[in-house]
DNA sequence: GTCATTTGGTAACATGTTTCACGGAATTCA
DNA sequence: TGAATTCCGTGAAACATGTTACCAAATGAC
């Protein structure tokens, strides 16, 4: 493993063994020596010098997996996501790639398709396959982890864990607040799967801005998704059922942008001059739907490097654990919505 | 690494030696024992129910590493994808997860944005931590590899690696019939950009089955993409350059879904009134663009199922290796192509 | 000639895997 | 019936490869 193989030859590993003794030394001497250890201390530079040169030359690369028997360090970390592909865990990942591959960790990803039975088995094997922490996406974590965890909208406060969040409540006042500047009184809502994690703290947020505003919401105008599709169908039946209450609205919030898009499918609404859609999470579609959503930008890139950045901080014991951090949400205002018809 | 951490006290490792002591046999036997190897053929069943009953009871999980040390057996491949994220990628590595999840394998995940030093050094990093094979995702490996290799959307022989390409005679044969069946004559082309490795093959197809079918492609009408934007801003500035040039088309067949969805950016034309628009690749968002894309699909998450699933049958030297596997596309037909103006 | 350096070797250890061997019992052969 | 062979059940030890605390031989200082 770990060497090129001269066609037709056997891999011919190079060992510490085999420079130890292409110099006529010990490999314990020439592993304190590689490893600048303070073992080595007594050694004079010329051997030194010696040692690194027959390294090289011999293109020696030590054996990561005897070395990790002793001194336990992996560099590698697991990555529990709801799932891989989709346009919210995508970027996510992408953004811990990008932190990792700056501080040369590697990472192991998996997928939990919310099934807590799941989420622990993976944690099991990465945690058996030494990953030195874990970083999981859109889950909550249930009970305190045996290695530094960093939970990406995870919501319980669990020691160990560190939980990245978007501030809900700003996001819910930078959407209301647009609505509410476009005239919109009458605005319907959909909340989120339960087993999306952020669906419940995202609604309190909403429900609590609200109240502050003088804004009423209408259990009429709410409807709760209930289906896992992760395509803009999301979003389509549960439109449906809005309308079909006959209940007028001028505005829809959208649990998220897929839903969002979804709903603008709905052929009956003409967004945005009869209705005003707002997304959530500015996913890379948004900009480019027909019409372009408005939305509140989660920055889910970022929030993907904040979280490997935390996490090797405390596996390098570098810094305190935060409990919590806090992700500031944007507003990006785009063509789906608009004043309210009838509006001044 | 790999066992609860009883709260408050140190981690108390379960090693064999703890479970051999414990019953009072050696780690010997009891490893054989539990591997089920030929040397424990001779031990009684009552003493294998003991070693059994004492590694579960004790929760003995054997260390990774100390075992890959002797083994040589990691199950865990590499990835080497251009980009995580981005709607060509992403499916593929979903397949990947879902098939090497079914075979409990593992994977690291590293991104190589084109760029030949990294993809070596990549290669080099990967074996070096055990992986039993590579996945690559949009490159062309140079060199044979010392490790099994699959490579999707790669396009070069070599010794040890395994093309998956799709069938781009059948994809342009697809389109182009589909075109000329909407009777349009004055088509225009967007080439790939070169650093994408499927570029040269899809063009080539195309120009084959163009002769073949008697239509003729005018330079004039194609332009070169030459940029790298995962965005659909990709496609926009070409389509304006292809639009500078006044010379009419009522077709436009772009590089991808993406570069497609960027020319229909393009205020200056009337989707599929005007202009119809065929894209490639049926990325999620295709089917929920307005006007929804007509694509030639590729079967992204299939392909990287496929994938896995050859690299594994390499792995364990099930199957001879292929050097080709060719994937066929399907033709999807929505609203962004219509009937030529001025056709009957 | 004793003491301190200098230099680098020795060996234990991290944890499993696997081959070999050994003492005693059982069986077979002459 | 006694010797030879095989079988049983297990332990011992080598090995996979590096790491590191400690030790020893050689050299030079006084």
């Amino acid at each position: 493993m770990g060497q090129i193989k001269k066609p037709g030859q056997k891999p011919e590993v190079v060992t510490l063994k085999a420079v130890a003794h292409h110099i006529g030394l010990t490999p314990g001497t020439v592993s304190a020596v590689l490893n600048d250890s303070p073992s080595a201390r007594s050694i004079p530079q010329e051997t030194k010098n010696r040692i690194h040169a027959a390294a090289k030359e011999l293109n020696y690369r030590p054996n990561f997996f005897a070395r990790t028997l002793r001194n336990k360090r992996t560099y590698t970390i697991g990555v529990i996501a709801e799932e891989i592909g989709d346009s919210y865990s995508s970027p996510i990942i992408s953004g811990i790639e990008q932190y990792l591959r700056k501080r040369d960790y590697f990472f192991l990803t998996v997928v939990h398709r919310h099934d807590p039975v799941l989420l622990n088995r993976y944690s099991q094997l990465l945690s058996e396959r030494g990953v030195e922490g874990i970083i999981t996406v859109d889950t909550t974590v249930q009970e305190a982890p045996a290695l530094p965890t960093v939970a990406i909208a995870g919501h319980k406060k669990l020691k160990g864990v560190t939980n990245i969040t978007l501030d809900h409540v700003r996001a819910a006042r930078l959407a209301l607040n647009h609505l509410k500047e476009m005239s919109h009184e009458r605005v319907a809502f959909m909340k989120g799967n339960p087993v999306s994690s952020d669906a419940k703290d995202r609604w309190d947020a909403i429900c609590q801005v609200a109240a502050e505003m003088g804004m009423k919401i209408d259990p009429e105008l709410t409807v709760q998704i209930d289906t896992d599709d992760p395509t803009p169908m999301l979003g389509y039946p549960f439109t449906k059922q809005l309308l079909a209450r006959k209940r007028p609205f001028t505005a829809l919030f959208a649990y998220n942008d897929i839903s969002a898009i979804g709903a603008i499918q709905e052929q009956g609404l003409r967004v945005p001059q009869d209705i005003s859609v707002m997304g959530f999470d500015d996913i890379p579609g948004a900009a480019f739907h027909t019409p372009s959503l408005t939305t509140v930008q989660q920055p889910l890139n970022r929030m993907g490097e904040v979280a490997a950045q935390v996490l090797l901080e405390r596996i390098e014991g570098k810094n305190e654990y935060l409990s919590d951090i806090a992700i500031e949400p944007q507003l990006v205002v785009r063509e789906s919505t608009a004043k309210a018809p009838g509006a001044s």
